[in-house]
DNA sequence: TTATTTAGATACCAATTGGTATCTTTGCGT
DNA sequence: ACGCAAAGATACCAATTGGTATCTAAATAA
């Protein structure tokens, strides 16, 4: 035929794109058809619905900041590599993001009230994830002996995230790079304090 | 007239809950309608477009919260006490809100893209005056002898609000005050860092 | 080569969008 | 009591929404 997984592909990348930029509920059909240069019959061939569609786009946002965050962490070998690994990613929404828009995880977590639950679901499942992921990044510091032992790693990370997000919003409103930086300025404080 | 103040009001108050809690792009005017109990021709006698409408719902949000915010400031009387009343109203936004949906300023500048240009520079400034309104606190520390002198105001400004942001986000989607009590707890040793 | 499956285009649907023109009602000043 | 201006209701508008039924074209299997 011609290619349905690399259409598929092309309608999921390009409403993930348009989703993350201006808003789930805000992109519409027609928008995701003149980014894709196809018609609404290839869309609804591919995905059940719209609300099915940005669930799969979602998942693919995700997706891809796991695979890239994990595989950053993966590749430091210190605590504090990866603490530092972690924060070079998140800065990098501001110069070359992965994907355009922001923080899928915080885009959809401000938009995903409970009139769209199936995303504030999915949104509540990366958070966890993301938590878990960080969590595990001091856990395994405590484990290796390079952070205190005492340290809580689930406080830890909620506040990294919630510092990070908080960042990278501030940062797109003011389009520059000062929040971000000056919230990694300050993690990187943390990450010295508990780490031994 | 029956009474084209009270309506007025009640356009501003219901809208801005709207928007605030389903975003600005996803509440229609219907839904203004059924909110208020009026019709659409009533609405459009007292604003002139939705966007304008949106514009004046903001504007009232954040006179609301900044008045508020500004209050407990004021009538704390030492510098850490005047960042334990921020605190408070930041946590605050969990059991009983000013206004539902979150923070006004984080839902607005998630949403206002370039597509919202107005909404968007109305956003930037409700930040700027935040931002200015911690940085007075600690600047105002530090001519009282409360705050170590070498503290960078702008800094501290930026981290207390991108943490607090964050931490509402989470706590948000979360539905529990677990992350903002998180965040809270670590600004508060922050706060106790900087003091003298 | 031909038949069959299937990817994608076209043309439609009712419902809803923001917005407006017009009509009715209400309350105030006289 | 009456007239008038303002407040709000009603009825419409074209454009767009998500969604579907149908049609055409392309690729594979025979």
């Amino acid at each position: 035929m011609r290619n349905a997984q690399n259409t598929r592909d092309l309608i999921l990348k390009e409403s993930a794109n348009l989703f993350n930029t201006q808003g789930y509920k805000a992109t519409s059909i027609s928008d995701i058809t003149r980014a894709t240069g196809l018609t609404k019959g290839a869309i609804y061939r591919h995905f059940e619905s719209k609300s099915d569609l940005e669930q799969q786009a979602l998942r693919s946002l995700g997706k891809l900041m796991f695979t890239e965050l994990g595989y950053a962490i993966q590749v430091a070998p210190t605590f504090q590599l990866k603490m530092d690994a972690t924060f070079a990613f998140f800065e990098k929404y501001m110069h070359t993001p992965l994907y355009e828009g922001g923080c899928p995880l915080m885009n959809a977590a401000i938009e995903a009230d409970d009139t769209n639950n199936a995303l504030r679901q999915q949104t509540f499942n990366m958070l966890a994830q993301l938590k878990a992921s960080l969590g595990k990044i001091v856990d395994n510091g405590i484990k290796n002996g390079q952070v205190i032992p005492t340290v809580d790693s689930a406080f830890c990370a909620t506040i990294f995230i919630a510092t990070l997000e908080g960042g990278i919003m501030m940062s797109k409103l003011e389009r520059n790079k000062d929040a971000i930086s000056k919230t990694i300025i300050h993690l990187k404080k943390l990450v010295q304090e508990i780490s031994m």
